[in-house]
DNA sequence: CACATCTCAGGCTCACTGAGATGT
DNA sequence: CACATCTCAGTGCGCCTGAGATGT
């Protein structure tokens, strides 16, 4: 039971992909456990951040804006229509769509779940100094732009794509 | 319709986290879709390369080792062993464990996808040059070895925790 | 007609939990 | 007894698909 024999193979501690889905996993729970305290998760935030910064779109938009997918979209606003924190109505411009607009409730409560998201950061930074922070950042942001410009091949798109069935664990 | 409209709002365009999150996803995939080629999980891929790097190990072992939860250890193995990958015997010396050793066709099958993750990690760190790539990298080890030693208190941790119900959708 | 929007139903992976059988 | 190991069943989330109703 050394607790030092916990160390991940070599391979694996030189993998980005791997690091980042231990950190991304991590960073998520944190994000989540606040976000939790006050009763929504991590889309919930995203959405409302959206709407405050853009102002009212259609859900379509908000999906584009947020990388959220159509369905998770519908159950979002669904809830945080129920909270009072959004009002969805029909454009009466193009009656195929929701205007989706955050309310001042909806404002004010961003503000608070903003405050504790960024705790999280610093926990999760918390090991990197400043010039290292921006770095690391400005990577991530990189990176997002430019995998996020190469849609059509995976995630963030809007056209379909197939389903592969894996290995089956049975 | 503009291409441009689906920019992310300018605080999770700050927010590492929320980064983080969507490249591990674009990571995860890139990784995912390569090691479907063969037939296998990314977790298959961790736990042959622990094994091919520290030998052969107690199942508790090799979740510690991968940063596997005891169940995904068991499932995982099972599957291995059904491929020949690995071999699963009873420890002599302590009839609890299971000894898992990769078997050679292990050896040989982790090599080839230790070639399809290495070209995902070229793909996923494309935009950035070599230097960005160590640093990034660097940073990565520092906060994922920052927070593994802060166990108990989230995951990588063996002592049980607590379920929470979340907001519940209907 | 093609295409976009919204909704519903559901699949799959991953991370995790609880509980039980077995053994130290 | 406390504790570790392994297995099984099942939860919840995030990501995604398909299909249908509606509208442009």
């Amino acid at each position: 039971m050394d607790p030092a024999d916990d160390a991940p193979p070599a391979i694996l501690r030189r993998t980005p992909s791997w690091l980042m889905n231990q950190l991304a996993a991590h960073a998520q729970r944190m994000v989540g456990e606040r976000l939790e305290s006050l009763g929504v998760r991590r889309h919930h935030y995203s959405a409302l951040s959206a709407l405050a910064e853009f102002g009212p779109m259609s859900q379509a938009d908000l999906g584009r804006h947020t990388h959220l997918d159509r369905s998770d979209v519908t159950a979002v606003t669904s809830e945080l229509e129920e909270k009072g924190l959004i009002t969805r109505t029909p454009d009466p411009a193009d009656r195929r769509r929701n205007v989706v607009s955050v309310t001042e409730d909806g404002l004010a409560f961003r503000e608070r779940l903003a405050k504790l998201v960024s705790e999280a950061q610093d926990e999760l930074l918390a090991p990197l100094n400043e010039g290292e922070r921006e770095r690391f950042t400005a990577s991530l942001v990189q990176m997002v732009g430019h995998h996020a410009k190469r849609k059509g091949s995976g995630s963030w798109a809007t056209e379909p794509g197939e389903r592969k069935p894996g290995m089956g664990k049975g």
